[in-house]
DNA sequence: GTGAAAGCGCTAACAC
DNA sequence: GTGTTAGCGCTTTCAC
């Protein structure tokens, strides 16, 4: 298939296109150069003991055979390892593709090469697994665990794997400290819910999102938390979904309930399933209920009453991921991660004073 | 680091969990099982020349072993590659993350492992580019053309690299072919826009999604096709973009004229925002106007009014990709791919029958 | 500073 | 059928 002759690296490549399939090696540029390729290495990794005329010289002959070290030869013998694999399980959710889509950018910054693994609800996740999902063996891994399926594979994760993680919510502190990014959407719910509460309110009640953990959810805390604050009892919570559909069925017999006069969701998905449910009952948004969301996907600014609802800077949170990692990998990397943007209240039609009480 | 004698693998394997690192090798395997790591080899590919019940035993020790070959190892040697790089330009995008996805499963199916680089809109992408991306020179790519940043991806391509793509349309014939993925876009716009003829609409507007060619898109050729079909001179199209943003602003001047009664919109977001430009210049939809998306993105069903739309098998269609390379790579690979569902027509309440002519 | 040698885990070519 | 040999392109030692 290749070059049939047994002679390795000692003729010229060949002179036109007809060969493209070989790349150019460290042996070429070595020879090119005139050096060994231990020093070309050397070279390409920034080690120390290079003469500096050498280096030049190296450095140019690279520029000039446009010569790309090989990943997978640099990572099986056992160089650093430059490449991740992130562990998803759900690339259409808003939050998770933009916080791949943080993690991409960020890696590609550091010349990181990175795999996309998706988990099933129900993919096993032994050790085994999990490894076997990996391009090499003690890869790092970066996972993704907004949802139960991430979180699964966090927890599983053996720590031996140089790994962190995006999540909904902290660890409690006391368990062994893996790196991992989040949002303070404790925080932000409770903002929000107090904004609720501003406006006249006499309760919020809350719809969730299935949490990640068994607990409740991160988003659920924070309601309470405002509720607690102000001395309000916590109604029940309303057990959604991630879709638009569960919204609108955890929402139908909420909506004839003309007590219940403002609602915080999990998500914006669900707030637009609420709206339906709503509207079908007659009631008015703002006027008789306020709807409000979580997360500003792009189209809240548009729906019918436009949604109030809470930014998330989940791209930033993915690039943060990934520099806790890469610092983790590489301890005298880069200095602090540059933070991710707080949560931001954006409102817009769909909350309002509380209606007056006909009482 | 590692271990630090000479001597190979000609010792047990450290009994604690120690030294974790090293995982079992291919030798190990051969060594347990008493034959020469070739033997496994031949096994582990299931490759014909071995006895039966050799290939019984060794398959037992890798069981027992939990042995699992080493991609890289197995890439470096120049072996099948099982390997997939992804090009896409935009993971938030509904269609190519759900492209994405489809590709996902297709490739862990097949045992492939799948990494994804995302593409700028200004990457620079010379062969040189692209070669750095992959995990490995000569590996297999698979891009997401949906806009023109993929595009460009897909014409930059030498043609050298085993690749597919999943297209919004196909290249004209007499082009090389290389494999091409996609979903019949003209004949469902097409479809659409005669349903919109049906209801008595005299015309029918679109607002376009950029197109990932220079050329006008898919979409907006069905429109035509459509149009033609009936005898009606296609109008200007309105120039949209891929948010509800863009949606809206594109649509704000169309909406003030009461001569529009129809719009088919490029995707789901743009009809979004073309339902509020109508609804702030007093427009009722379905009444006045009838709205049309494409996609039947997840809140389609759940606006207001609800979108009617047209479903497309993105998931279906990444699957679909995913084999075409596959059989690439490997003719006498599984037989014809499954193919991915038509476009389906999904009636909701944004359209209607036109309003009778004040004339 | 630089080069030579060994080997990462595997597959391919060729014996036997 | 099965074992042996020689690399894939690179990074480690360790000499010089």
């Amino acid at each position: 298939m290749q070059n049939p002759t047994p002679a390795r690296r000692d003729e010229e490549p060949p002179e036109n296109g007809a060969d493209r399939q070989r790349s150019v090696s460290i042996f070429d540029v070595a020879k090119a150069a005139g050096v060994s390729h231990q020093t070309v290495s050397r070279v390409v990794n920034a080690r120390p003991r290079v003469a500096k005329a050498t280096r030049a010289r190296v450095l140019e002959v690279i520029d000039e055979l446009g010569y790309k070290p090989n990943r997978l030869a640099r990572a099986l013998a056992g160089g650093v390892v430059r490449s991740v694999t992130v562990l998803t399980s759900d690339t259409t959710l808003y939050g998770a593709s933009l916080a791949l889509r943080g993690i991409e950018e960020a890696a590609r910054a550091a010349d990181f090469a990175v795999s996309v693994s998706v988990l099933d609800e129900d993919s096993p996740l032994t050790p085994d697994d999990i490894a076997g999902r990996l391009a090499r063996p003690g890869e790092p891994v970066l996972v993704i665990a907004f949802n139960a399926a991430g979180e699964r594979a966090w927890q599983a994760l053996p720590s031996e794997f140089p790994a962190a993680a995006v999540v909904e919510r902290p660890r409690e502190a006391g368990q062994t400290g893996r790196p991992e990014a989040w949002l303070d959407d404790r925080a932000a719910a409770a903002q929000a819910t107090r904004y609720l509460l501003g406006l006249g309110h006499r309760t919020v009640r809350y719809m969730t999102i299935p949490s990640s953990t068994t607990r409740v959810g991160q988003r659920a805390e924070g309601w309470r938390d405002a509720l607690a604050g102000a001395g309000h009892p916590a109604p029940e919570p309303l057990e959604g979904g991630w879709s638009p559909r569960s919204g609108y069925l955890a929402a139908r017999a909420m909506v004839a309930d003309p007590q219940v006069t403002a609602v915080l969701c999990g998500n914006d998905d669900l707030a637009l399933g609420v709206l339906r449910a709503a509207r079908e009952a007659g009631r008015d948004v703002p006027g008789d209920l306020s709807v409000m969301g979580f997360d500003d996907a792009p189209y809240a600014a548009y729906t019918h009453p436009t949604l109030t609802s809470v930014r998330l800077d989940f791209e930033g949170l993915g690039r943060g991921a990934f520099g806790m990692l890469h610092r983790l990998l590489d301890p005298d990397e880069a200095p602090a991660p540059p933070l991710w943007a707080e949560p931001d209240l954006i409102v817009r039609e769909s909350t309002g004073p509380a209606p007056h009480r006909p009482a």
